[in-house]
DNA sequence: CATCATATAGTCAAAACGACTCATATAGTC
DNA sequence: GACTATATGAGTCGTTTTGACTATATGATG
């Protein structure tokens, strides 16, 4: 940055076609879905109101501001998009190939950001803002099919070993609940003693000593995430 | 990226005061250390001369041409500083923190790169460009001690799943040196049969028939990488 | 109170891992 | 030419981790 032996002037100066910088970001959810009712990951998309790629879908987001944060940035357009805020933001990656945008270069930095899905159900809907199984995407505008690739891999291996699961459910939870997420996740089922077994072991939930009733079998006890535990999480820059 | 709910105007018209973009590259290499001849990691820093932060040492960076890749643009920032080509480049983190540039908003697209030992130590050094043990920097401008310290932590786990460290050594090498690679990054002594067995079982090395002699003990067969096993690495964007 | 369904606890073998032993092959030394 | 120092490369052993599985606990339901 700032880099002296390339730059005798200002940037500004320098040249008069700059990159232009955006900030956009995938923000899942659970629902379940509409055939089988097990839970799949949503997201939402919006629609393009000018060109380019006017009509397709795209990713919330927007220019960024000189004046906000790249992360503030992004809870905003997901604040503005699903009336929401993120239990969880990161940064994914920053898109800046020469040709993904025609005509105007665009450096994209994108976050990807879990929500509750009891909260996501009511989530703002519009004539262009929609829900999307993510795995079932149209066609979308500029790059943003392979960056929705992208933050899926990432969620899903990053749940393997990362305490985020959590963020799609309440403050308290059941295993179940907990393994029902995991499942959905990496679509595929588990063994419900070897995860409470490995849940116990990460030592990242506190039980609590309620219990949810009501259901036709052995109560199941409520637990809650554990906030001391995220000082051992890796260092580095974060949200 | 191009949002259409906040922005009615073009991104150039909507404001005067926009975030400039700029890469820089944290350049990894080992060499021996002055002291202990053990090899540790090492990175080259430029000399600013100009403000803000003039005479602090940084790294080597510049802005983003608006017709250059992001990743051109780090390998060119390399090439300059250290003469070098990356045999590894991986883009790292986006800091773009309000202040983190005095008066301008400066957002760095940082990568991160390893090149080869012996190459490096004839890589050039000059007034302005000078090569520091990873760590035992100077204070840096900007912030470049963080970056620096986010890029450590990075290669460090790094090493351990994927393969990367034959990037600090030549097409051939014999297990001990791709040994001594793991050790240096890690800075932590590894049992050398432990060692081969977790390599010949991940597959991602080939043995030639040739062997390294000279040396007062039985010679070491020389591997070479696999480039077929670089197919089930993860995917996304690398690059 | 029998039954059902899931929570929770426990078992067992295979695989992975760390610490360690030992035979092998060279270059240098006597 | 025998001997020695040294690192390669193969193998052993016990511990930990992991996956598959079995068994028990408990409230709701009829």
């Amino acid at each position: 940055m700032l880099e002296q032996n390339l730059t005798e002037q200002s940037p500004l100066e320098r040249s008069t076609v700059r990159a232009t910088l955006a900030v956009s970001t995938v923000i899942f959810t659970l629902r379940p879905d509409d055939e089988s009712g097990l839970k799949t990951l949503w997201l939402p998309l919006v629609r393009r109101t000018r060109d380019p790629h006017l009509g397709l879908w795209a990713l919330p987001g927007g220019w960024l501001p000189a004046d906000e944060e790249l992360a503030a940035a992004a809870a905003r357009t997901l604040r503005e998009t699903t009336d929401l805020s993120p239990r969880y933001l990161e940064q994914l990656y920053t898109f800046g190939d020469i040709d993904r945008s025609p005509g105007l270069r665009v450096v994209s930095v994108v976050y990807w950001a879990l929500v509750r899905s009891e909260v996501a159900e009511r989530a703002s809907v519009g004539e262009n803002v929609r829900w999307f199984a993510a795995d079932q995407l149209p066609p979308l505008a500029f790059d943003h099919n392979s960056v929705v690739e992208y933050a899926l891999w990432r969620l899903r291996t990053k749940v393997e070993y990362a305490r985020i699961a959590h963020a799609f459910l309440g403050d308290t939870f059941t295993l179940a609940q907990l393994r029902e997420v995991h499942e959905a996740v990496l679509q595929k089922a588990l063994d419900p003693a070897n995860f409470r077994r490995s849940i116990e072991s990460s030592g990242s939930l506190i039980s609590t000593d309620q219990h949810v009733a009501g259901a036709r079998h052995r109560p199941a006890r409520l637990y809650r995430y554990d906030d001391r535990a995220a000082e051992h999480d890796p260092p580095g820059p974060t949200m």
